[in-house]
RNA sequence: GGUCCCGUCGUCUAGCGGCCUAGGACAUCUGGUUUUCAGCCAGAGAAUCAGGGGUUCGAAUCCCCUCGGGAUCACCA
């Protein structure tokens, strides 16, 4: 059975939006060939924890719709799902590996570490750990023992090939002497990354380790330590990072990142994982719109393009703009007024507004700037109507004189004020809709007026 | 700098040796619909397939080199 899974680290406000896309991988490799799903929580890096990271992650990432079949929340079969339970686990595997000689212990304090570094870098050599405790072991195990702090280290094998066969870039070979003995166990006692990952990777029973491309120069190291334990490595596939415009990795110095920022301006959820969806895949029949069980049902991993794509913010706006003239009315309704429930806006007025503006927003954060009008008579004016009082007198009274207050007939009553007055069409309906609507664009005005009312119309002009 | 990855319109991409005078989408521009703005419809411009060598009857597609971009080299993930 096909498993794979995410591990995002509580480091940031949210989920990143390229953390979706890589997650929108991993659901749907695992969904099409009925495996599971699992969401792990990586936060062995206690000096960057941010509080509440993690529920926020793990909210966002059910509520967009890619729900864990395993994760700290709903559980499963290899609990815990967070990492910083799993202290204990990963002090015994890093024991295994010091006691068959696959590991060693260090207790080189930083600033040798730096200065070793220093040295290194002014002979131009490559930055490797000099193996100053592998080689007086006996020294290191009497300071230990009278309690030093120590970490433990990865004994990377000399002289080795090391390949990961990658499944959409082939294989790829790397060499053992251009790796250092990487820390796997540090002396506050969390494992590294490196460590836990492939500790937990293999107890989980992940099949499929899909993930960013920046995990890539580190996968030898991984690979070392399937290899040191006697198991069997996952299948790696490692996708392309999304960038910034001037294609650096996306960041949140140029670019916003989390997913709660696009949904705070109004992008919905549905949008935005088709939209990430097609960064680097594209549908088998050319289709941009498209819902998430349809992705999973024509999604190959295959074809998964290796070539690092460009976020861009205007098309998935055009993608969000799709999604809301597609929506149900009723359900368009409900979106706005959550998205403005501080505004606490009439629901019943909001609902006679759909029809005038489904096609006019792109995004939720559209509607109040377009139909404000609605709800608070207009302080500002596009236009100065100081010199227009004859011509709003006119107005006033052809529209007095109108009983069944509908769109159609107003129109047809201005159309005929128009000819009657010999005045330009364009000019005068630019005129009437700033006096009713402060703006010169606006929702189609006589439709705008019929929900407005006749005293409430009368008012304002 | 070492190692590794990548390179088709401005952007996302199709393309898997002949169907390519390189297709689609976003964006841009033009026209139509029109009481503004959208939307919708029609159309245009935009890629010497990074460059140079090969292989082949034939290359965007295979090979090599160069150039360009990116990632990574921590007791971060």
């Amino acid at each position: 059975m096909i498993r794979t899974r995410i591990a995002p680290s509580p480091t940031g406000e949210d989920v990143h939006v390229g953390s979706i896309a890589t997650a929108l991988i991993n659901y749907a490799w695992a969904k099409k060939n009925n495996g599971r799903f699992v969401i792990r929580i990586e936060d062995t890096d206690r000096s960057r924890l941010v509080p509440g990271a993690e529920e926020r992650m793990l909210t966002t990432l059910e509520s967009i719709g890619i729900k864990a079949d395993e994760s700290p929340i709903v559980g499963g079969p290899y609990d815990p799902y967070r990492q910083s339970e799993r202290l204990t686990i990963y002090q015994d595997y890093a024991k295994k590996l010091i006691d068959s000689g696959k590991a060693y212990y260090c207790i080189c304090t930083a600033e040798r570490l730096a200065e070793m570094r220093k040295e290194q870098q002014a002979k131009k050599q490559i930055a490797k750990y000099d193996r100053h405790c592998l080689k007086n072991s006996e020294a290191v195990k009497k300071q230990i023992d009278g309690g030093s702090k120590y970490v433990v280290r990865l004994k990377v094998p000399d002289d080795k090939e090391i390949v990961v066969e990658d499944t959409i870039r082939g294989r790829i070979t790397f060499y053992t002497k251009d790796i250092d003995d990487q820390v796997l166990l540090k002396s506050d006692g969390f494992p590294t990354y490196h460590l836990a990952v492939v500790v937990d990777d293999h107890l989980m029973k992940i099949t499929n380790v899909i993930r960013g491309e920046e995990w890539l120069p580190s996968t030898p190291k991984h690979i070392i330590l399937y290899q040191s334990f006697g198991w069997e490595p996952p299948i790696y596939t490692h996708v392309s990072l999304l960038r910034n415009p001037d294609r650096s990795k996306l960041s949140k110095r140029r670019n916003p990142v989390w997913a709660s920022w696009y949904f705070s301006i109004g992008i919905l959820p549905e949008a935005l994982l088709n939209y990430l969806a097609l960064m680097g895949w594209s549908h088998p029949k050319g289709k941009e719109i498209f819902s998430l069980a349809e992705y999973v049902e024509v999604f190959d991993i295959k074809d998964i393009q290796t070539t690092a794509p460009v976020f861009d913010p205007v098309k998935l706006e055009w993608m969000n703009g799709m999604y809301i003239r597609q929506s149900q009315k009723s359900e368009l309704k409900s979106k706005i007024l959550e998205f403005y429930k501080d505004k606490n806006l009439p629901e019943d007025l909001v609902e006679k507004t759909i029809p005038l503006i489904q096609d006019r927003i792109k995004k939720l954060s559209d509607y109040l700037p377009l139909c404000e009008f609605f709800f608070k008579r207009p302080e500002k004016f596009d236009i100065d109507l100081e010199d227009k009082k004859e011509l709003i007198n006119n107005i006033r009274e052809e529209l007095e004189k109108i009983n069944d207050w509908k769109a159609s007939i107003i129109g047809e009553s201005m159309q005929n004020l128009v000819k009657k007055i010999g005045i330009k069409a364009g000019e005068f309906f630019m005129i009437l809709r700033v006096i009713i609507t402060g703006k010169k664009i606006s929702p189609p005005l006589n439709e705008s007026m019929e929900i407005l009312g006749k005293e409430e119309c009368l008012k304002r002009i």
